[in-house]
DNA sequence: TTTACTGTACCGACTGGACGGTTTAGAAAA
DNA sequence: TTTTCTAAACCGTCCAGTCGGTACAGTAAA
């Protein structure tokens, strides 16, 4: 008795709650469904309890965004470091870590519900849009010409984009094969005038 | 005289009326206003004039979808033709369809609103995804190296991407050089067998 | 050629439910 | 006893879809 308890969670705890759940209900039923009740009792708390953490939906979904290319964007630091700053280092690790990311289909299912949901939120979609732009500029001095460098990206987006919505998506050996052509195109002379 | 009068117009042009209508709000607005009121007023009708003709709003949306798709594919076709029937011909002609409706931006806009739309309409989606699983198989036998033809389309798709939603989009210079560049690779040796 | 009827196109008030957000009341840890 | 956090009832708005009705053109019997 007497006993001394701490939070039973740190906020910062309770807001990874929230993104899985949130996540979690992106991935099995979209958007449209991802009202603030379904989150609250996905996250095992309530409405009120919810709003505490994210004053409102916008929040929220603008957290989620930042929440998951937070994950994106360290797995591709973390390449780019294993690439090492030869020519075309960091196209690599850009291609490497969408493939992988995008392979999963849960992460997919996840990331087409994003991708839909920044129709409706715009300051989500202006912050993937400074992204790109950011990603776009490293393309330019990655170290190749800057013109074969954004065709292979564009390569790269095309198999997110077929992956993410299944537009006729490659499969297994197709995809082997395109990864290990990308790479090749990277490093091959064609890609250096 | 004795003029025989039918109805102010028929149903086929007010069908045709309400997509323009519906069109115009998602490029303006987005899908989240395109509201069944909204796309009432836009074609100078009523909510219930509206729904005269399509029964409810999935009826609608997947008008608007095969409406679409029908531009496209007709657009593409024409293309085709065009192209004749060497290696590759098939894939040029996506990749001029493709790069020119794209390069619209009104056009972006809109196709931008309609796959987001796919998210919370699964008969739509349904149907996008058929479309590209068609167009993936004319892809493979176009005549070229099957996996090279499937890069080629993936650069074009992620094209397509980059310029709907405007995620660091090429400028007019680059996007020249890439669809040269695009063609090239179609015809060079390396993508034949 | 009048009258009665049918089908097509269209109108707009209304309803029922969903959902974002507020408020209030209070528990629990510090 | 103040701060942090939770719960749940509640409110207002929005919107898809319903429904009773109007307008009018063609059809055909009387």
């Amino acid at each position: 008795m007497g006993q001394k308890l701490g939070p039973k969670r740190t906020a910062a705890d309770t807001r990874q709650l929230i993104f899985k759940a949130a996540s979690q209900i992106l991935i099995d039923e979209g958007l449209s469904s991802m009202t603030l009740a379904k989150v609250a009792q996905q996250a095992g708390l309530s409405k009120g309890g919810l709003l505490y953490h994210f004053p409102n939906k916008v929040a929220l979904v603008d957290a989620i965004f930042e929440y998951h290319n937070g994950i994106f964007e360290d797995r591709l630091n973390v390449l780019s470091q294993e690439e090492g700053d030869a020519p075309g280092a960091w196209l690599k690790a850009y291609a490497r870590a969408s493939v992988e990311q995008i392979s999963d289909s849960e992460t997919a299912s996840l990331y087409a519900s994003l991708f839909a949901a920044e129709e409706a939120y715009a300051s989500a979609h202006a912050k993937m849009r400074q992204k790109y732009i950011d990603w776009q500029e490293k393309v330019e001095n990655s170290g190749l010409d800057p013109n074969w460098a954004l065709l292979i990206r564009l390569t790269v987006d095309g198999l997110w984009f077929s992956q993410m919505h299944q537009y006729g998506p490659p499969n297994r050996t197709q995809q082997d094969w395109l990864v290990n052509k990308i790479m090749e195109l990277v490093d091959s002379p064609l890609s250096k005038i």
